[in-house]
DNA sequence: CGATTAATGCACTTCCATTGCATTGATGTC
DNA sequence: GACATCAATGCAATGGAAGTGCATTAATCG
């Protein structure tokens, strides 16, 4: 059994093949993908299993949503130590403005946000955009 | 001449009756709108004429777009300061997870970001979910 | 006023999310 | 292994919202 069904299982979501496919897509990827360019990467599938595989791991904790602002929203391999009580992403994403790839900043947590009296914080998204690494030498 | 059409004519747009009605709506709420919640305002009003007095009013630093992670784009009036040349929105946004409202916390700056090496900022987007002042008491 | 340019309204297209339903595939029981 | 059961998949259809082309109307200027 290989390392991805062992994980998949781990996260109570059962590995068929569409679904390994799909994580070890995210998985060789460091940058997050939509839907659409997911499909892109298969002959032969069906929007409609990519998206509801998608919805399967993020329901399990296994992907989260990105959100960058440019209206379709992308998707990457979760932290540990997400489940399906809660995502635990509280990192920074940056989308580039010239290649358009969001990358995860794992390594850069969300500083702590102060609210006016009475608001209470639940979550927090932080995107920056810019220029990435690659993009930078231009 | 009210002071909407002085203040949207020198912002180098013509003041039409529709933008103005825009505007005033905009001003009279504190929350952001999506495009359909700024139609259902108006007893006759066309989708198309609405959404190209959004997209004038973007390009010349009357309105910016919230992008509050619900897919559908919100928009509140632009902070002083703001011009056809670049926006100056550099303020947190707060998404209320109950009443599903989303405000300009104009006050709240957006905190210094750092990057790893070689990233360079251009713009920075960070919204909070959570529950407003009124959802609060519940 | 007549000419010119901007704004509007309507029709249409496209993209993507989402759902219903029939079919296929896996799992566990006898 | 055959059968019953439940999950996953594939296909078709729907729906919401963005965006565009073009004819019409409104504003502006000489
Ligand atoms: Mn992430
Ligand atoms: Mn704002
Ligand atoms: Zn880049
Ligand atoms: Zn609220």
């Amino acid at each position: 059994m290989s390392e991805i069904e062992i994980f998949l299982i781990a996260k109570k979501v059962r590995p068929t093949a569409m679904r390994i496919l799909v994580f070890r897509s995210l998985a060789n990827k460091r940058a997050a993908m939509t839907l659409s360019e997911l499909e892109a990467l298969f002959e032969k599938s069906d929007r409609t299993t990519l998206y509801r595989t998608i919805k399967t791991f993020e329901e399990y904790g296994i992907v989260h949503p990105i959100h960058d602002g440019n209206g379709i929203p992308k998707y990457a391999l979760c932290e540990e130590g997400c489940d399906c009580a809660a995502h635990n992403d509280l990192h920074l994403h940056f989308h580039c403005n010239q290649c358009e790839e969001t990358v995860c900043l794992t390594d850069h947590k969300i500083p702590q946000i102060n609210l006016p009296r009475g608001y209470t914080t639940e979550d927090v998204n932080l995107i920056v955009n810019g220029k990435c690494v690659k993009c930078s030498s231009d």
